[in-house]
DNA sequence: TTGAAAGCGGTACCAT
DNA sequence: ATGGTACCGCTTTCAA
């Protein structure tokens, strides 16, 4: 592990100028860089992160703050950020809250104030005002993925107009029995988003005359054995069912296809299910969704970030991702309803 | 952002009494550690990583090098690592090499030799040669979690004697025609994963007397789209049908029960199907499989390199994580063999 | 275009 | 138990 005094020694130049030379600064005559260039090679040297960070105050890593690593958005977003942080060399800080509430404020302590990162990306997270001083008191550019955060700028989609519309592909379908399975407020996860859902939910059901029954409003907890259960227990229910289900994700959507399957029912025949994600799962399951693209979202959200640490002028006010609506065999007309063929 | 100084000026101590007092070092009276530390919260002091870092030589940060961040297996082993990590206040940087062959080298030389790290652990990686000479130069302890690598200590399962057993549980249930659908060869991935437990299946084959057709011999990419392509595919040809098919992963299984549905075959009537993994959707899938547990393994190769930085001896030699076979409804007899219920 | 030298903000050794 | 003080390895003026 060589510094860079050997590397100078071996070139006949200062550090100066092997630093300069190595970070492709001006100044430097081509001859010099290039025999700068070749040395550092031969001799395997790489700068210390510790000791340019002390020197320029700049670390080159960002840090990504997630409440887990292990559900398909947040790996998705994490790809995203990752394809662009590789662009621009810089490395990848992960904070991960793990679901652990009481280590949230290590987190905040112990690592992310340690002036490891240049800037902060923030997954679904909600900030308490606290943690928003701390992060602001860092002086650091900072941007939140998925559901707004008061006071930070966000990238995402819009819960609200997508849930509406996910509602409307079930509504135009002829379907008017519709039940909602719905994300949870999870603690410190960003509950807009949930509720941005069911929000725009409503208002699609509203507009079309519907009410929306509590009874089947339920929540799925996110995950697919949780939202199976729960869709088993709306099924259970004595009364008419719903022939529709507008599931809050795809992987929730999964578990309403099993439980109409534990129920005997068919999907779309006697079930219609819609979710929001394409899931890399949905299209083997024939799932129909709104789908969006976190990935995208992700790189979107860095790009932000590196632009404004690379000088550019700081990017105000969020940025809505695009969705689209994927139909695939999962929503079809409730049975009796017959409509005619579209024409061609 | 105040410095250690001000602490120390605010306190009436020296800096050198700051820093020992902060980071809990012996030889700080209680009075003047409580006053510190006091000072150090109403100030809002935390140390710069960079500056601690360079003076101390340790970063307190383990790099976590994976081939993709969007794969079940790998995010639970991040979630262990990450754990214990956690416990031990030290930061993940994550080096995602993205399927990019290309960024492998970059990744290489401009992050993971950058100092950045204390300790390495990769995932499911092959090294080639050089890039263990880096890895040695930089002195660094390092470990492998999932796939034994020549050189190096890993954390996994017995791929062969996993596979091995999957496939006996088929056999012991009267399956003679079996299919094996497994991962094929990813550029730079650990290929010592997907080749152990196809040798797996051939052993158990070959101990009852069984051939390995070739022909019902598919990779199938170990993703759940390309394995129900490859499960169709074998299930088009003409002749006769396995009664029952063991995948390399969970994953893949579940590609295998959809193609099962595709040609209008029961699981497990027409066709048995076994896993590797014990997938968070296992359960619901109701399928068969050979449970793992990633996130144990990434916890206890994050304690092995913790250890080794706390000053323990280095753990020499590879740890065997277990397995054990979880059966749910994916499999059963091939049809045509009755046996005699298990007595009670 | 290049070099000299003063930090960057801590840590750790040696005194006291 | 505490303070003084050389560094740690690189970046960045400022001069030449």
């Amino acid at each position: 592990m060589p510094g860079i005094e050997e590397v100078a020694r071996a070139t006949g130049v200062s550090t100066a100028t092997v630093s300069r030379a190595l970070r492709g600064l001006p100044n430097v005559s081509d001859t010099t860089r290039a025999a700068v260039r070749r040395a550092a090679d031969e001799l395997g040297y790489v700068a210390s992160s510790s000791a340019s960070g002390l020197a320029s105050g700049r670390t080159l890593a960002l840090g990504v703050v997630v409440p887990s690593v292990s559900r398909w958005f947040y790996t998705q977003v994490m790809e995203g950020v990752d394809a662009e942080l590789r662009a621009a060399s810089y490395d990848m800080i992960l904070f991960n809250l793990g679901g652990h509430r009481g280590d949230r404020e290590r987190v905040f302590h112990r690592s992310i104030l340690r002036k490891r990162t240049d800037a902060l990306l923030a997954l679904c997270l909600d900030f308490t005002v606290e943690e928003r001083e701390q992060l602001a008191s860092l002086g650091h550019p900072t941007i939140v993925v998925g559901g707004p955060v008061k006071g930070l700028r966000s990238v995402g989609i819009d819960e609200r107009s997508t849930a509406r519309r996910a509602t409307e592909h079930l509504l135009s379908l002829g379907h008017t029995e519709i039940a909602h399975l719905g994300g949870e407020d999870e603690e410190g996860l960003n509950s807009q988003v949930p509720a941005g859902r069911l929000r725009g939910f409503t208002i699609a059901m509203r507009a079309a005359g519907l009410p929306v029954r509590p009874e089947w409003t339920v929540p799925g907890g996110f995950a697919l054995p949780a939202a199976r259960a729960a869709m088993n227990r709306l099924l259970d229910r004595p009364g008419p069912r719903p022939t529709a289900v507008f599931a809050g994700s795809d992987e929730m959507a999964f578990g309403a296809i099993l439980a109409a399957g534990d129920h005997g029912l068919s999907v779309p025949g006697d079930l219609s299910v819609i979710g929001i994600d394409d899931h890399d799962f949905s299209e083997s399951f024939g799932l129909t969704t709104m789908a969006q693209s976190p990935f995208e979202q992700g790189a979107v959200a860095a790009r932000i970030l590196l632009d404004e640490l690379g000088g550019g002028e700081p990017r105000r006010g969020s940025v809505r991702s695009p969705v689209s609506l994927v139909v695939r065999s999962s929503t079809a007309p409730p049975r009796g309803v017959y409509r005619a063929a579209p024409s061609i």
